[in-house]
DNA sequence: CGCATGCTTGAATTTAATCAACCCTAGTGG
DNA sequence: CCACTAGGGTTGATTAAATTCAAGCATGCG
């Protein structure tokens, strides 16, 4: 049921090399112009909802590129509990800097769409490539940066900042998604955003009503939320907007940061 | 002191290519067998306890190769509270996966001494040859673990839990390098750990305290710990060993993952 | 010696987790 | 069409864990 990671694709690659005759979208006859390009020949695989697109400790031996919907990247710690890293949409690519094993699970939340390529092939393509070193390379600093601020995140901010922040992060996509009227949508459920942002389900259901009441949001449906005032709902995020540029400074006014 | 992380080393990298011309920028028509091999004929730059190596939001020119000491990598947050996202040490490389700016600062715990190549050169010299690319690729995807790894660590491990993963890590480390007699190494400070924990220092030193008194380890000063029981260590850790090849069914049976 | 810094310990407080009950909604089947 | 159900979600009361505030100790350095 769950298992069901992935039946019957067809596994041909680009061909890399010459020219890619019919070629589909996003490349151009000599080679790829971009990563999506690499994809574009690769049959679609549909997922539904908690369908497991690869799991931590596989091999890894295949790349992913989101066509349509939401997945959810985690691992399942050793006394039971979920750890959500990140969640991942359309246009995304996920399975990139593995070594020899996947180091999470990936799931469909609802519905998906995702096209495979073999890890070799891919990795291939890129290194024969040297237009596409750069943008694998631009890629995996966004990862390392979104982590970077999921640490930051998880280390230092309240509930109230994590929902807001998340919050953000998702308004930010919905918007450039095109979704109209600082509507943000919401594929996952409560639970995986608890999981996400290091808190229970409660906590997060309690600080949505907190911030409803608050008049800052306001919930159309579970899947589907309103921001009222964006502007507070960044203000209270907490990355100050107006003031982190003097970090030295701010944090020798605390007394945190010496020397 | 309890700097010495490892002096002395000889840093020529295996001659790998044929003459390495006078030229800096440390690469090939030979080609070089490692990263190493890039710095290893930049001068040694010292820094002082405290001293900055960069600072987040600097243009990111530059990478570095600690060759002795440890530095901490940190981000100052808006309230002005410091988040430290990891500790480099002699051998690892720093700034790679930057794409336009510095994402964090990063600065000398106690004497430390670096090599720097600048991001072009470093960049070029990898783009030509493609026998290093892979152990680049392998540097990124190892600091991608280590930053999953402490998402995980944050998010759902307690202070206990947190300082013995984090005692653990420092174990091996210091084993790697040398350290004999199951005695950890800790060149940071209290507050720094703190900061890396997600924790206050006080809860920290209650904690040291706590596993002191539990005859688990045993304190030969601020910077020198001794583990005793260094089993009852990696159990307390809690990514216990023994269970954790069944994430699937015990999550199942703690009804917190489905479908 | 005396100060400063880093560290430890204690008491009070706060935040989020836990435990528990209940609600709401979508989907099912009679 | 309505009743029922299951899952996801909300709300409340209590508890536990770590933070905060406060004081004192130790170590190293001028």
């Amino acid at each position: 049921m769950f298992l069901t990671g992935n039946q019957a694709v067809d596994y041909d690659l680009p061909a890399m090399g010459g020219a890619r005759g019919g070629a589909v979208a996003a490349n151009h006859n000599g080679q790829a112009a971009c990563l999506h390009g690499l994809f574009a020949r690769q049959a679609q695989e549909q997922l539904t909802g908690g369908q497991s697109l690869f799991i931590e400790g596989e091999p890894a031996d295949h790349v992913f590129e989101v066509a349509e919907g939401t997945l959810r990247v985690f691992r399942i710690i050793s006394d039971g509990r979920r750890v959500i890293t990140g969640f991942v949409a359309a246009g995304d690519i996920v399975g990139v800097s593995m070594h020899g094993s996947y180091i999470y699970s990936a799931e469909a939340i609802g519905l998906a769409r995702v096209r495979r390529l073999p890890r070799r092939s891919f990795d291939a393509s890129v290194n024969d490539c040297a237009a596409l070193r750069p943008l694998l390379f631009k890629r995996v600093c966004e990862e390392m940066a979104a982590a970077q601020d999921q640490m930051v995140l998880l280390s230092s901010k309240n509930a109230e900042e994590r929902l807001c922040t998340f919050l953000l992060k998702q308004l930010r996509r919905s918007a450039d998604r095109g979704v109209p009227g600082a509507m943000v949508q919401l594929p996952m459920t409560r639970l995986d955003i608890a999981d996400y942002l290091g808190l229970t389900i409660e906590t997060v259901s309690r600080t949505i009503t907190k911030l409803t009441n608050a008049g800052i949001l306001c919930n159309n449906g579970r899947h589907m939320l309103q921001i009222i005032r964006p502007a507070a709902l960044a203000q209270m995020a907490g990355d100050s907007d107006e003031m982190d540029h003097f970090p030295r400074e701010q944090a020798l006014a605390r007394g945190r940061y010496r020397q």
